[in-house]
RNA sequence: CGGGGAGUAGCUCAGCUUGGUAGAGCACCUGCUUUGGGAGCAGGGGGCCGCAGGUUCAAAUCCUGUCUCCCCGACCA
């Protein structure tokens, strides 16, 4: 992409109107604008992140069984008074009525439609375990939706939910969950802890968050400096500097963390209530036994850069970056600058590698003002070591540059997981 | 919803106390110079001062109402 055609406003300036980082650089970097509170536009940068790390969370959810579906996001009131949960869910439910004065809602959630559709169309223990997802806007109307991304009233969540014959199963199935969570923030480069939660609203017995850590971050987390025990500080009730009560060996030390992920073991509450059931090998009929699973997916966008970032800027993992690279020709007014790098923008574009390639004209603190802002990994800057025939290959997150002349740059490590194979 | 703060150009803000008909920096457009970390000079465009009403000869400024946004609390991916 040249940036000369490219979508992504940026501003010199803090908004007035943010007061977290990740908030602060997403406006800045051109990556969202704000339409009202909590309510924001995705712009191509934006968009971009939001697209990664839905295809990460597709692969996995796709690798660990789960299937792909998509929910309306208006629902008919009828089903959320099956469960009760038209009358206890309160304002944070955004009401409406159809030209013919029905009650619907925008779905928050959507265990009544999910419970709603495999009550309809699954009726035997010979099509369990069940475990179907969806990636939706979902809108909670929020007392007090706030710091961007982070928590937006319309906001984009990957739920899936499993439906098993029996404990057991759902144990299972939520194993696997677990498992392909990690696996799905592994792969967004982020470092994270597993706590066990307070279920909510939600409702069910146990539940567990993945909270992305950052000393921003909304929630204390109590963890263990020695084994992998962890919880959420009020759950957990217990004092830092204690010893642990998993090992015993390390102390209790806390840390703030930004949940992104939360999955639940439901049991039969949506099915009971709503009677959804299937029948067993004996004929008798039994309520699902239900898991669900959730990842807010801007707020893991958001909790990225709570994560990384410096004074300059975001420093995206290169797995959720907008761009792998920044192509950057110091004065666009050289002609061999501008010739080398077209040839290497379509080289390395042909080869899969997404580069952002800064052909305005402007001056080089500018362009590397704004690609260090906007965040991008790796910067391909053509400049005065080019009459050496050397291009400088700069790492967004130490700092390193390394000199290299501009067909080995296709091989630069980093890259290697991006770079199409080519067939031989 | 309770408490606090703010709405003036695309962004950051000044002007308001003491009413006299709107400013700066950045951004944007044109020209010239400049080209390795947010350049310089010259010229230019852009604002019914959130909205409605009131006071006044006159309102961004004073008064009333209203809307919106932000921060702290309860809620959550």
């Amino acid at each position: 992409m040249k940036m000369t055609s490219f979508f992504a406003p940026t501003l010199r300036d803090d908004p007035s109107e943010a007061e977290v980082i990740s908030h602060k650089l997403m406006l800045r970097g051109g990556y969202i604008r704000k339409l009202a509170a909590g309510i924001y536009s995705y712009l191509p940068l934006g968009w971009r992140v939001i697209k990664k790390i839905e295809e990460i969370i597709r692969k996995e959810m796709n690798e660990a069984g789960a299937q792909e579906v998509l929910l309306p996001a208006v629902q008919p009131a009828e089903l959320w008074k099956q469960t009760g949960r038209w009358d206890v869910y309160g304002k944070e439910l955004l009401r409406m009525k159809d030209r013919h004065e029905r009650d619907f809602c925008l779905g928050p959630t959507h265990e009544e439609v999910i419970t709603d559709l495999v009550r309809n169309n699954v009726s035997s223990y010979k099509d369990l375990p069940l475990m179907l997802y969806q990636i939706q806007t979902k809108f909670r109307d929020e007392i007090r939706p706030r710091f961007g991304l982070m928590r937006g009233r319309e906001f984009i969540m990957k739920d899936c939910y499993s439906f098993d014959r029996d404990p057991e199963g759902l144990r299972i199935s939520y194993e696997k969950m677990e498992a392909a969570y990690r696996r799905i923030f592994d792969s967004c480069g982020l470092r994270y802890r597993v706590v066990n939660a307070d279920p909510g609203a939600i409702g069910g017995g146990f539940s567990q968050e993945f909270m992305v850590t950052a000393q921003t971050g909304e929630d204390e987390i109590v963890h263990c400096s020695h084994c992998s025990f962890a919880a959420s500080k009020e759950l957990s009730k217990i004092e830092t500097d204690n010893s642990c009560p998993k090992c015993s060996e390390g102390v209790l030390k806390v840390e703030r963390g930004i949940e992104v992920g939360h999955i639940f073991q439901l049991g039969q509450k949506y099915s009971s209530s709503m009677n959804a059931e299937f029948l067993d090998e004996t004929g008798a009929r039994r309520p699902y036994v239900m898991g669900c699973y959730g990842i807010g997916v801007g707020r893991t966008a958001a909790a990225a850069i709570e994560q990384n970032h410096d004074q300059n800027g975001i420093i995206w993992p290169m797995q959720i970056a907008p761009f792998h690279a920044a192509l950057v020709p110091v004065n666009s007014s050289d002609p061999i600058q501008s010739d080398t790098a077209k040839v290497l923008y379509e080289e390395l574009t042909a080869l899969g590698l997404e580069v952002l390639w800064d052909d305005r004209d402007e001056r080089a603190g500018v362009k590397f003002k704004d690609m260090d802002l906007l965040g991008l990994p790796v910067k391909i800057i053509l400049g005065k070591t080019l009459s050496e025939g050397k291009v400088e290959v700069s790492v967004r997150s130490s700092g390193e540059k390394i000199l290299m002349s501009p067909s080995e740059v296709k091989h630069f490590k980093p890259f290697d997981p991006y770079l199409r194979k080519r067939t031989v």
